[in-house]
Parts: C-alpha cells; sequence; structure tokens
DNA sequence: GTGACCGTTCTCTAGACAGCATGTC
DNA sequence: CTAGAGAACGGTCAC
C-alpha cells in the first residue's frame, strides 16, 4: 500500500514523502485495511519502532475534529509533541503537570498531547476541551495493568466513552498475552503483528557463548572470567565492548542505580575505541554546567569516555541530555535502571540485560517479561543498523541460570493485561472523582460507569452494586461523601450522591482520598496548637506524612541523628514521638521536612544531596511534589475553616 | 611498624503522574 | 519458594 493512496490532505502527503515514507508497513497496512482512516476503533498489539506513531498520526488527521493522544509519561508528551508538530497545517497543544497550557488554548487545537493523570484531572476539573473530541489515541495501554496508574486510565477512557459514544479511540500497546481483551472491552477491532523494521535476535549468554533464538551464536571473550568465577558483570563489559568495536552503540541494563554508575565508571575505564575524545569532552562540559553535585561530576566523567548512566537519581535535563546525546551518536554506551526500558526513543545496536531479577520491598522478584521485551525492543535502529541484538546474561553459581533464562524471557510470551481497579484505594478516588465531577450523582450512575470500565468487562461476575456501596460508605465515614441519609439499596428512593466540600477539593487537587484525610487531621492538629509552635516545619510534617509524598530512604546510621532531630523539635510536630502509626514512616516524612526545610533556608543542592544522601534528580522530583501538597493542604485548611497560612507561605518559600 | 591480602560483616536496593495562579519572552 | 553486590571492617602474615 502506498502512502500517495491515502485519503490525506495534500500537503501532509507531501510531509510524509518528503520525509522518506512511501510504502506503508504490514502493520500500517492492517490498521488501515481495519478502518483507522474511517473512524474505526483500533487496538495496535506490535512492537516498538514498528511505526506506531504513524498509524496514530492517520486516524488523528482523518478524524472529524480535534484529537487526543495520551502518553505515559511527560518526557513521550514532549516527544510526541515536537513530532506532530512537524505535520503541516496542524495546531498542537500540550498538556502536562510540568508544561501547561490554558483551556482556552486547547480548544483551538487540532492535536492535544497529554499525560493519562492530566486528562484525569482536566475532566475532573470540567476542562472544556475535553468535550469535543472525535479521536482519543492512548500510547502504551498496557500499562493498564499497572499497580498505580492503570486505574486511571481505564476510568478516564470509560469516562471519555460514555461521555461521546462516537469517539474514536485508537489504543497502541506492546505485545501482550491478551491483546483480544483490550479490543473486545473497547469494542475495537485488533491489529496484533510482531513484525518489526528491523529483525532483532535475542539470545542469552552463558559460559563465553550467547546463543541466538536464530540458532546463531557469538563467542564472547570474557577474558578476566577466570575457571571458577564466572562473572556476570564480565561478561557484560565484554559484550558492551565487543559491539561498540563493531562501530554499533549499547545499552546496558542492571539493577540498581549504583551498579548502574559503577558499570558506567568501569566501562569508562576501559576506555572503548572509537569514541571522538574532542566531542566527548565537549559533551562533558554541557554535563558539569547543569549542576555541580556528585553525581554530576561523576557522569561528567564518564561521559568523557563516551559512556553515561542513566537512572532516576539523575536529574532529568541530564537525563535528556544524555537521551539525545546517544541519539545523535555521540555516546557509545548508557548503562541503566529500567527507568530507559520505556519511554523515549533510545534505539541501540546492541542491548545487554545483565540483572533479571530485581529486589521488590522484601524479597528478589523477576523482571516482568513485558518488561524485559521492552528493553530488548529497544535493539536496532531502523535505517541504521542491519539488526538489532539483544543479550540476556546468566552466571554460574547462584545466578540465574541459562535455561531459566531462556524459558522465561525468549520462549514464554509476555503476561496478560490485568485490570488493577479492584484495589480498594483506587477505587476510592475514582468513585469521588466520578461524583466530585458531577459525572454519576447516585450509586447506580457509579455502578453505571464502573459497568464500563476494563475491570467490569474483565471480572464480570462481581457484585459491583455492593462494591460501591461499601467504598461510598467509606467516603461518607472520611466526610467527602454525602449520601444523603439513604440505605443505598434504591429501595427508598433515597439513592442520592454529592460530594461535600471537601470531597470536591481533595478530588479537584488530584490527592488521593487518604491523602486528603491525613491533610485534615493534620491541619485541625495544627490549628489546635499553641500558635508559636506552629512552624515551617509543621506544615511540612503534614504533608510529608501522607501517600502521595513518597518517601525516601532512611540509612541506619541516619536513624539516631534523625531520631535526635525529632526529639528536639517534637513541640512543632503534629504526631508525638509515640503516637505515629508507623513510626519508621513517620521518621521518613521527619527527614524529608527537614531536608525541604534546609531548601528553604537556603541550602544548596550540592549540600543537601551530600548530607541526605539522595540523588539530585530525586530531590528535584519530591521538590515538584511538595509544592503540589503544600496547596492541597493549603485548600483543604480553607475547608475545615482554619487560620494556617503556614502552607501557603511555606509553599511560597520552596 | 607497615602494607598486601583475605575473609567477614554491614549496608542497601526501580520508577514517576498530578494543582493553581502569576509572570515572562 | 526466593538475594546478593559491594563497601567497610578487621585480622593475619610477610617483610
Amino acid at each position: 500500500m502506498h502512502v500517495r493512496d491515502l485519503p490525506l490532505p495534500g500537503p501532509i502527503l507531501e510531509h510524509y514523502e518528503s520525509g522518506g515514507i512511501e510504502t506503508l508497513y504490514p502493520p500500517q497496512v492492517a490498521a488501515v485495511e481495519a478502518g483507522v482512516t474511517e473512524g474505526e476503533r483500533l487496538v495496535a498489539a506490535i512492537p516498538t519502532a514498528s511505526g506506531k506513531t504513524f498509524i496514530a498520526e492517520l486516524a488523528m488527521l482523518t478524524a472529524d475534529g480535534p484529537a487526543l493522544y495520551i502518553v505515559p509519561l511527560r518526557a513521550l508528551a514532549r516527544e510526541k509533541y515536537e513530532t506532530f508538530a512537524e505535520l503541516p497545517g496542524v495546531s498542537v497543544g500540550i498538556s502536562t503537570g510540568d508544561f501547561d497550557a490554558t483551556d482556552e488554548d486547547l480548544v483551538e487545537e487540532d492535536i492535544v498531547v497529554a499525560t493519562a493523570e492530566k486528562v484525569d484531572s482536566a475532566i475532573r476539573n470540567g476542562a472544556s476541551w475535553v468535550e469535543s473530541l472525535a479521536c482519543v489515541v492512548v500510547d502504551e495501554v498496557h500499562l493498564l495493568g499497572s499497580e498505580g496508574r492503570g486505574p486511571t486510565l481505564e476510568v478516564t477512557l470509560a469516562t471519555l466513552q460514555r461521555r461521546a459514544p462516537g469517539l474514536q479511540i485508537v489504543a497502541l500497546s506492546a505485545t501482550v498475552d491478551n491483546p483480544e481483551d483490550i479490543a473486545d472491552w473497547l469494542d475495537a477491532e485488533l491489529v496484533e503483528t510482531t513484525w518489526r523494521p528491523v529483525s532483532l535476535r535475542t539470545g542469552v549468554y552463558a559460559d563465553g557463548d550467547v546463543t541466538f533464538d536464530d540458532d546463531s551464536t557469538l563467542g564472547v571473550d570474557a577474558d578476566a572470567a577466570g575457571p571458577d568465577g564466572e562473572d556476570e558483570t564480565e561478561a557484560t563489559a565484554a559484550l558492551v565492548a565487543d559491539a561498540v568495536a563493531n562501530g554499533g552503540q549499547c545499552l546496558a541494563f542492571v539493577r540498581s542505580r549504583r551498579e548502574a554508575e559503577s558499570l558506567a565508571d568501569r566501562l569508562a575505564r576501559e576506555e572503548l575505541t572509537g569514541a571522538s575524545p574532542a566531542d566527548c569532552d565537549a559533551l562533558a562540559e554541557e554535563v558539569r554546567e547543569l549542576g555541580a553535585t556528585e553525581t554530576c561530576s561523576r557522569l561528567a566523567g564518564t561521559v568523557e569516555s563516551g559512556v553515561a548512566f542513566h537512572h532516576a537519581g539523575v536529574r532529568s535535563e541530564h537525563r535528556a541530555l544524555v537521551e539525545s546525546a546517544f541519539r545523535e551518536r555521540r555516546l557509545k554506551v548508557i548503562c541503566a535502571t529500567p527507568t530507559l526500558a520505556a519511554g523515549v526513543n533510545v534505539p541501540a545496536r546492541r542491548v545487554v540485560v545483565r540483572d533479571l531479577k530485581r529486589y521488590t520491598g522484601e524479597r528478589m522478584a523477576w523482571l516482568p517479561v513485558l518488561e524485559v521485551h521492552q528493553m530488548c525492543g529497544r535493539a536496532g535502529r531502523p535505517h541504521l543498523d542491519p539488526y538489532g541484538e539483544a543479550v540476556l546474561v546468566s552466571g554460574t553459581d547462584g545466578g540465574p541460570d541459562a535455561d531459566e533464562l531462556w524459558d522465561r524471557y525468549v520462549t514464554a510470551g509476555p503476561e496478560a493485561v490485568q485490570s488493577k481497579l479492584a484495589a480498594r484505594d483506587a477505587l476510592r478516588t475514582h468513585v469521588l472523582s466520578v461524583v466530585a465531577s458531577g459525572f454519576a450523582d447516585s450509586r447506580a450512575g457509579v455502578v453505571d460507569l464502573l459497568d464500563a470500565t476494563f475491570f467490569a468487562h474483565q471480572s464480570p461476575d462481581v457484585d459491583r452494586a455492593r462494591l460501591v456501596d461499601s467504598v461510598v460508605a467509606e467516603l461518607a465515614e472520611m466526610e467527602m461523601l454525602d449520601a444523603g441519609g439513604g440505605t443505598g439499596d434504591g429501595a427508598d428512593g433515597t439513592d442520592r450522591l454529592a460530594a461535600t466540600e471537601l470531597g470536591g477539593v481533595v478530588s479537584r487537587q488530584y490527592v488521593t482520598p487518604e491523602t486528603g484525610a491525613r491533610l485534615v487531621a493534620g491541619v485541625e492538629t495544627a490549628a489546635a496548637m499553641d500558635a508559636a509552635n506552629v512552624t515551617e516545619l509543621t506544615a511540612l510534617e503534614v504533608v510529608c506524612d501522607t501517600p502521595d509524598m513518597q518517601g525516601t530512604y532512611l540509612g541506619n546510621r541516619e536513624r539516631a541523628a534523625m531520631y535526635r532531630f525529632a526529639s528536639t523539635h517534637a513541640a512543632e510536630f503534629t504526631t508525638g514521638l509515640n503516637d505515629a502509626d508507623d513510626f519508621e514512616e513517620w521518621l521518613c516524612a521527619v527527614k524529608l521536612a527537614r531536608i525541604f526545610a534546609d531548601w528553604t533556608a537556603g541550602e544548596s543542592v550540592e549540600t543537601i544531596v551530600d548530607r541526605y544522601r539522595i540523588g539530585p534528580g530525586d530531590l528535584e522530583a519530591r521538590l515538584e511534589r511538595v509544592e503540589w501538597l503544600l496547596g492541597a493542604a493549603d485548600a483543604v485548611a480553607a475547608v475545615v475553616d482554619a487560620d494556617l497560612p503556614v502552607f501557603r507561605e511555606v509553599r511560597d518559600r520552596i
């Protein structure tokens, strides 16, 4: 099928042709045959880099009205925004937490790119641009199955569908086990394929050799590995060096941040061939200009040899710099944690996955197959590499066994996508938001919306009315919903539901009901305290001790010092030293409060990062969050009639 | 006394979305 | 059903 046969405006066709796109890839042909250009709904479960964006563009450009493109990451939003902005005659807007356009601007746009949460929030706040949509594209729909964020996505999609039944929905998914489930739910055609524009072979390394799934093999010269100490790191280094020596770029995935950094250090010392010194020095200079923390200078150091590390402790600006430098081939290697598995486009000739297990809270667990496949899928750059290679590294004694890796990740398919909306807290926040936004005003209305979710589609037998009843009861208990005194069975005709003022604020501020409740409690305690004791620390403690504020790690050495700090400032805290529900968690909150207090006192990033042993990227993320939560606390304080300007003041200081 | 070497214990662990009101190029 | 890397520490021994 030829591009010029597509029902697109002339300038757009020229744009594609000048970009070298003439014939469609097989998945794209399938999408057109399924009717993407005629307003048909579609679920495309195809590998990354096989032309998903083009399918999305086809849908959006042929839709009879404005389109919305939903992404899971801010960085991805920016990337897509830039791509779409190149389309001639098409206006594009972007809406994410850090990059926001006004409501009026967005109504004007042909295409709006936004994160799922932002769309959810826009719906809650009654934004008008969501009203007139003709087409919605959902990127990475398989995130439906993710614990924290899947529920938001499915409720948002259910709401959008209920608002505009004729809406065209195009969902793009990685290859998963049950794409037909998603297609059924959305009442869409399914296009499923494993076709890729660049062939990919996946292999497992064991004892000096890689065996690929196309029966080819590769000898690896891991010279330093002694007879008894077969070392995964050694093998990884050799695999990386080999790829670079053959003129390719390489991505190495490891388990933790520290290991990403130490692997990068190591590879940098080995002086991989091919890195142009002048260029690397220039890049290192750019890195140094963006900060003076230890992490930063360490990164600059490895970059000098054409190697970088990438994880969430690194500032987002540094991460973006590393990503683009790699795309421009100025960097040879990136050692990364799974940050890089999904996200912006960073393809490489070879991908090496060294650690296939990860520590999760209390135990070591295998990485999900889907995640590993996404890492491997980064191998092979269209038009640049003849092929892509992904290598999983197995170890001997104690390490992952080669056969096990083969069975688990090469032979076996990915997991099925499973709705996580049944989780209590997810249900609570979404039931509240559905009522608060005026979408439903009765239990029956809530159940009705719930019926349209992926959850209901997957578990039709769950008694949703009963579920709603119990969740409503909890929210009423928290004084966020007004259940109108009815019993909820509808028999007495009093099935009326309304959000209380508090419920409305909690929903619009986009905090979870639990956080809302904690804020209320904190604000009330603070209001009852001796005014002289209500300080910056008070406000920070209240806000940091909520589920929406992600905690930090509290090292054993720090604990004693933190306890002492808590004791000396006990009068300023809303929680007594002895009556915290979870003392450990509370100490973490205190640590964060202390970090932010240092920040407002004017301490430099370098000092804070050093003193509390957190990454500059973590600090950055946390600061964004406190600011938001302090705003929410301020709004809650207004509802409970507490005269506490502290929250606002501290927020301004931050 | 000093330093190389080696076994033992201790420490620590991925990621990242959202509000709102002004101000600014 | 399930951990394991690496730093820090501490001790031994040769010179």
